[in-house]
DNA sequence: GCAATAGTTCGCCATATGGCAAACAATCTC
DNA sequence: GAGATTGTTTGCCATATGGCGAACTATTGC
């Protein structure tokens, strides 16, 4: 569940640069403007914009135009969707390792009775 | 924690290509030599290579050689902190979420006794 | 030692990415 | 409606990415 292959893809891409993690972190605290968003950023409006196609492009940010302001926002499913993932990975990789855990205890306690 | 942004750049990229993702897939199940792990892909050697490069430099992923073969193995302590980066971000707003739905709650109680 | 096996390195190519400046809308505000 | 504000589009550039084939370097096994 939550394997739609392409759309982890363009998420993990989003999340793969430092300048969109923060876009993230700021919209997790609310909506905001472009130029809002882009005002911490030392890199040109037009490069700012590309970051944000991709952060929508991944589905992990939305938007919609108000008079002549962009407002954009966090669309936390893809966010989870992405999380989702990993945790998966790494539910099974537990599960094996407490398996592996519990057979050398077995084994420890059986052949060497420590 | 767990915010070495440079580290989270090369986890999340190494994430975002479903090769990638397969091997690690593959690696929770347990170690294996690189032509075992390139297998299942219909691409060349050279190129498979190119993406355990990623993925080593990514640190999600270890390796070492005995004779001619190179063992791979999972390295999930990065595989982690990808996780907590957005389970950070899902917690900060889960919590606002909730601290709007009880807001708004509240609200609707005292304002329309609904 | 010769041949098969397992990886690795080397060029080469097409496309994507991330940056810029400059020009171009569109919409407020006075 | 003139001017400021807010985004957007358009070229341009350097570098990174993901693919290939071909050549090369170990090892292993007979």
């Amino acid at each position: 569940m939550a394997n739609n292959l392409a759309s982890l893809d363009s998420a993990f891409h989003a999340l793969a640069d430092p300048t969109r993690r923060a876009v993230i972190s700021r919209l997790i605290t609310g909506p905001a403007s472009v130029s809002e968003l882009a005002q911490p950023f030392a890199i040109g409006l037009p490069t700012f914009l590309k970051h944000l196609k991709v952060l929508e492009d991944s589905g992990l940010v939305g938007s919609g135009k108000t008079g002549r302001v962009r407002v954009c926002h966090l669309q936390p499913a893809r966010l989870a969707a992405a999380e989702s993932w990993i945790a998966e990975q790494r539910a099974i990789w537990e599960g094996r390792a407490d398996r592996l855990a519990a057979y050398v205890e077995n084994h420890i306690h059986k052949e060497q009775g420590q």
